[in-house]
DNA sequence: AGGTATGTTAATTG
DNA sequence: GCAATTAACATACC
């Protein structure tokens, strides 16, 4: 499920359970999902050190060690992590786990292995070089305005990396359906107030995702996500939830909360 | 059996 | 040049 909140809980969860533990073993069933790096390497580097700290930007969790290295994860459609005791089976569609002198390891869990881990000596460089934008957490009202100088349709524009990161298919659904506009406006087309709305429904919406541990069960009642279905009952109007296609994906929205 | 899926990216089309 | 669409990736689930 890793969109920004996603990756943020799971980054707590990191922080919560694997730091400051020495690594005693790797184990990798995908290598495929090592980014320019041999099993044997990742093995060499994570081997006696230890997982320091975290940080996140986007939907990326970076991963700090005692040598001063990151180890970078990009979740996919499916990924997720999971904290285990060695002595039990370790969870289904674990790729990468690391086993801690404690007896407990963490699992990088990947049925579609889709993501991706990676290397890299900083953070910041790897970061810049990513062309990714501001993680949206961080965005300031006049760079969201300035970076809304775009024809996009909004839904794919919320969604674009390069813009600012963290925001997927999911939660850009969410973000418009709060700030009551409809995915395919354009965005060289809202007027201030609805920018303003726009961008005051992005910061709410991932924070209160953040804080329900982005459960979808969770979440306020006025929130769309568990309705994300066609025909599902708007929880604000109680009218039905429609389907859209845009860029590349289906989203779900109310037309009459967020008519064109 | 077939359609769909929380992401990214390259190629293609408008 | 920009925006939108499609396919591909690998696999599970309804």
């Amino acid at each position: 499920m890793p969109e920004l909140p996603d990756v943020e809980v799971f980054k707590r969860y990191l922080d919560a359970t694997a730091l400051h533990k020495t690594i005693k073993h790797v184990d990798v069933e995908a290598p495929a999902l090592l980014e320019d790096m041999s099993v044997r390497s990742l093995q060499q580097r994570l081997t006696g050190h230890r997982f320091e700290n975290t940080r996140r930007h986007g939907k990326y969790l970076l991963v700090e060690l005692d040598s001063g290295s990151w180890l970078v994860m990009h979740f996919g459609m499916s990924g997720s992590l999971q904290y285990f005791k060695t002595d039990k089976a370790p969870p289904k569609y674990a790729q990468v786990t690391t086993e801690f002198d404690n007896g407990y390891a963490l699992a990088y869990v990947a049925p579609r292995k889709l993501g991706k881990i990676a290397w890299v000596e900083s953070a910041e460089d790897w970061v810049n070089k990513q062309e990714l934008g501001t993680d949206a957490l961080a965005v300031d009202e006049p760079s969201f305005r300035e970076l809304a100088q775009s024809r996009k349709a909004v839904k794919c524009w919320l969604t674009e990396q390069t813009l600012f990161a963290g925001i997927g298919n999911i939660y850009s659904d969410e973000i418009l359906f709060q700030a009551r506009l409809h995915p395919k406006r354009s965005v060289d087309e809202l007027d201030d107030g609805e920018l303003a709305r726009l961008f005051k429904a992005m910061k709410e919406v991932l924070t209160t995702a953040i804080d329900k541990q982005a459960d979808p069960d969770a979440m306020p009642k006025s929130y769309l996500l568990p309705h994300r279905k066609e025909g599902s009952q708007c929880p604000q109007c109680k009218g039905k939830v429609a389907k859209i296609s845009a860029c590349g994906r289906t989203g779900y929205y109310c037309p009459k909360c967020q008519p064109r």
